[in-house]
DNA sequence: AATGCGGGGTA
DNA sequence: TACCCAGCATT
C-alpha cells in the first residue's frame, strides 16, 4: 500500500502558516523568537512532552506552571522526593510517566552533568522518553531534523495519503514520508504540524479551505477529509464492580493507604476496597461498624468501567494496617487519583 | 505485535 | 454517550 499524492509535504506552507498562527503555549518558544537565536530551555520541552503523551494541552497547563514553579531546574526535581512528584503529578493520570519523570532527571543529572543529550537516539534510552518524545525534544531544541510523530501527525498524514488502512499498519510509512519532508526549521516544523493537526485538521473538524497543506491533500480531494483515519475495530469495555470503605476515626480523620508499585494507579495513595470482579459479591468489611451504604461511584478506565459501591463507617483506630490517618482538610495534598477522589465525595468528604 | 495504563474536553 | 488526546513500557 504505497502512499501516493501528486504534491509532496509543503513544507515552506506549513511553516509560512505557523508564522502567522502558532499557538501561544506556556513552554513554547514563538517562531519570532526563535528566529532571534532564542533557544528553548530541553528540561522544560522534555518536562511538557512528557505530561502532554496522550494527554490534551488544556489538562496539562497548570501542571506545567506548577512544576515549573516547584522545580525549575532538572536539579530541583531530582532532588525532590518521588512521593511529592507523585502527588503533583496526582489527577493527570498515566502515574507510570511520574516515576519515569524522577528516574529521567535523576539520570540526567547523575550521569550527564544535569545537560539533557542532545540527539533522539540518546534521549531515547532515557527512562519515559520514547520514539515520540525523544524526536520532539531533538526537533524543538536542537532542530535535529528527524520526523515527529504524533496522534495529531497520525491523522494529518492519513487524510493527506488518504490512507486506506488504520495507521498502526501504516505507521513507518507515514514516518518515511514526513522525514523526507523535515526543513531545515525542524523544531518549528514539528511544532507546526501538530498545532495545524490541532486546529485545522482536528479529529471532527477539518478546515480544508485555509489548510496549507489543502493543495497535496488527497482526502480534501476526495471529498470528505474525516472519512481518515480509517479506525481499527474497536473492543468493547468490560465492567468490573466492587466496594470501596471509608473509614473514619473518632476524630473524623479517614485511613489511607498506598497501592501497590505495580500496575493500576501504581504507587497512589487509595481507600480500601474488595477484589473488582466483572459480578458484584457482599462487601467484607476491613473491621465491624455500623456500616452505611453512601452510593455508588462510576469512573471509566481506558479498558474497562468500574463501579464501586461506596460505604464509610465510625471505626477504632486499632485493627488496621499498613496505612495511615488523615485529615480531611489534608486530602488535597495526598496522592490521590480521580477514582478515590470520586469515592471520598461519595463519602461526603471534600477529596 | 498486542496489551495495560487515567482522566478530561468536546461534540 | 463515545471519541481522542504532543505515547511508553512490557510481554
Amino acid at each position: 500500500m504505497p502512499l501516493s499524492s501528486p504534491h509532496a509535504l509543503d513544507s515552506s506552507a506549513v511553516l509560512a502558516w505557523y508564522d502567522l498562527h502558532a499557538r501561544d503555549l506556556p513552554w513554547r518558544v514563538s517562531p519570532a523568537d526563535r528566529r532571534t537565536g532564542v533557544k528553548p530551555d530541553p528540561y522544560k520541552i522534555w518536562l511538557s512532552e512528557v505530561m502532554l503523551q496522550q494527554t490534551t494541552v488544556a489538562a496539562v497547563k497548570s501542571y506545567f506552571v506548577r512544576f515549573t514553579s516547584l522545580w525549575p531546574t532538572v536539579f530541583d526535581l531530582a532532588n525532590a522526593p518521588l512521593d511529592s512528584v507523585l502527588r503533583e503529578w496526582a489527577g493527570l493520570g498515566y502515574y507510570a510517566r511520574a516515576r519515569n519523570l524522577h528516574a529521567c532527571a535523576v539520570t540526567v543529572v547523575r550521569d550527564h552533568g544535569g545537560v539533557f543529550p542532545t540527539s533522539s537516539v540518546a534521549l531515547q534510552s532515557l527512562p519515559g522518553i520514547g520514539a515520540y518524545t525523544s524526536a520532539a525534544i531533538a526537533a524543538i531544541c536542537f532542530d535535529e531534523p528527524v520526523a515527529v510523530l504524533d496522534g495529531n501527525l497520525d491523522r494529518v498524514l492519513a487524510r493527506y495519503y488518504a490512507l486506506s488502512v488504520p495507521v498502526r499498519d501504516a505507521k513507518e510509512q507515514l514516518r518515511a514520508a514526513l522525514q523526507v519532508a523535515v526543513p531545515h526549521r525542524a523544531g518549528d516544523f514539528a511544532q507546526a504540524m501538530m498545532d495545524l493537526g490541532a486546529t485545522i485538521c482536528a479529529p471532527r473538524n477539518a478546515s480544508c479551505l485555509i489548510c496549507p497543506l489543502q493543495p497535496g491533500c488527497m482526502a480534501a480531494r476526495e471529498g470528505n477529509p474525516l472519512l481518515y483515519p480509517i479506525k481499527p475495530a474497536k473492543a468493547e469495555r468490560p465492567v468490573r464492580k466492587g466496594h470501596a470503605f471509608v473509614m473514619l476515626d473518632a476524630a473524623g480523620d479517614v485511613y489511607l493507604q498506598s497501592r501497590p508499585g505495580k500496575g493500576l494507579l501504581a504507587g497512589m495513595t487509595e481507600v480500601p476496597t474488595s477484589e473488582w470482579s466483572a459480578d458484584l459479591v457482599d462487601p467484607i468489611y476491613p473491621l465491624p461498624a455500623n456500616w452505611r451504604h453512601r452510593g455508588q461511584v462510576v469512573h471509566i478506565f481506558t479498558h474497562f468501567r468500574l463501579e464501586l459501591e461506596v460505604w464509610s463507617a465510625v471505626v477504632p483506630p486499632e485493627g488496621l494496617d499498613g496505612g495511615w490517618w488523615s485529615e480531611p482538610a489534608l486530602l488535597g495534598g495526598e496522592a490521590l487519583p480521580t477514582l478515590f477522589r470520586k469515592v471520598l465525595a461519595a463519602a461526603g468528604l471534600d477529596g
